[in-house]
DNA sequence: CTGAGATCCTGTCTGC
DNA sequence: TGCAGACAGGATCTCA
């Protein structure tokens, strides 16, 4: 479910919690990904949150001397709940504990990972990530160099989080479907109008899907923990066999790298 | 080094 | 209804 839209609109719902004191943290499953630090809990109870940010897909919680990092991997959600509704869901594997409310980490698959760190960008994990590609740093120049460096599929290179950041594989269909580029272009062939008209088109969905999830902020503490991220509107993905809104050809639906990949063979060469 | 493919896990949907 | 098989929005690891 969470790409980067999604992520940072979870990390916006949860900023409140910033200059609050976690209380404790009761993890019930420590086997996520990767097993959950062992002392985890302990480093960070009655510890002040100072500030909650992301970077790529990872939620950064910081203390004075710690950092969390918890990743959503494909089905993970947080919900925010009143200490005194005292419910569990099927699959709610940590809890954080705060004075008058509970952020609860749920992940039916388990491919979201929970670590502490002290400093989170030399971490493993996170310091061979890619450029974040809402920066300015992620410009039409910048896009050309990476396309030059490897000969991958287009659409394996936006994935691919060592060179860009955030872009799963709802995104990069979009955006490829926005640029009228083939998923299957190779990379060394894009030229630089090309990596342009991509570079605009992902600012241009991630910023529409951040906009977009932030209405449903309020679904998000609602005391029912409901759940889902607004849907926004897609132009390809999962629409195998509908019309293209741009030429009436059919949506197709391919296969590359492991991952479905929908565009329309008309408007995208 | 690169790239292809397997893999972790559970739930849901499709087709017989 | 039951059941097997495919598939799901992530990312790492192994191996050629």
């Amino acid at each position: 479910m969470p790409e980067l839209p999604e992520v940072e609109t979870t990390v916006r719902a949860i900023r409140p919690f910033e200059n609050t004191i976690l209380k404790k943290i009761i993890i019930h499953n420590r086997n996520l990904r990767w097993q959950v630090d062992e002392n985890l809990e302990d480093l960070v109870a009655n510890k002040k949150i100072l500030t909650i940010t992301r970077r790529a897909k990872y939620i950064l919680i910081h203390f004075s001397k710690y950092s969390l990092m918890l990743h959503l991997g494909m089905s993970g959600k947080l919900r925010i709940q009143n200490n005194q509704d005292n419910y569990f869901k099927k699959h709610d594997h940590v809890e954080f504990i705060f004075k008058d409310k509970k952020i609860i980490f749920n992940d039916v698959r388990r491919f979201g990972s929970l670590h502490v760190t002290k400093n989170p960008n030399e971490h493993i994990l996170i310091k061979n990530l890619g450029v974040e590609p809402l920066s300015r740093k992620f410009d039409k120049n910048f896009l050309f160099k990476l396309c030059s460096e490897t000969n991958l599929e287009i659409k394996k290179l936006l994935m691919d989080q060592r060179k860009v950041v955030g872009v799963g594989n709802i995104y990069a269909s979009e955006s490829l479907y926005l640029s009228s580029i083939s998923p299957l272009r190779k990379s060394k062939e894009i030229n630089l109008d090309e990596c342009e008209k991509l570079v605009k088109s992902i600012k241009k969905i991630l910023k529409y899907a951040i906009k977009m999830g932030g209405t449903t902020l309020k679904d998000f503490y609602s005391a029912d923990g409901s759940e889902g991220y607004f849907k926004l509107k897609l132009n390809v993905y999962g629409l195998e066999n509908q019309n293209c809104k741009k030429c009436s050809n059919k949506i197709e639906k391919i296969i590359i790298g492991q991952r479905s990949t929908f565009y329309c063979k008309e408007c995208q060469t």
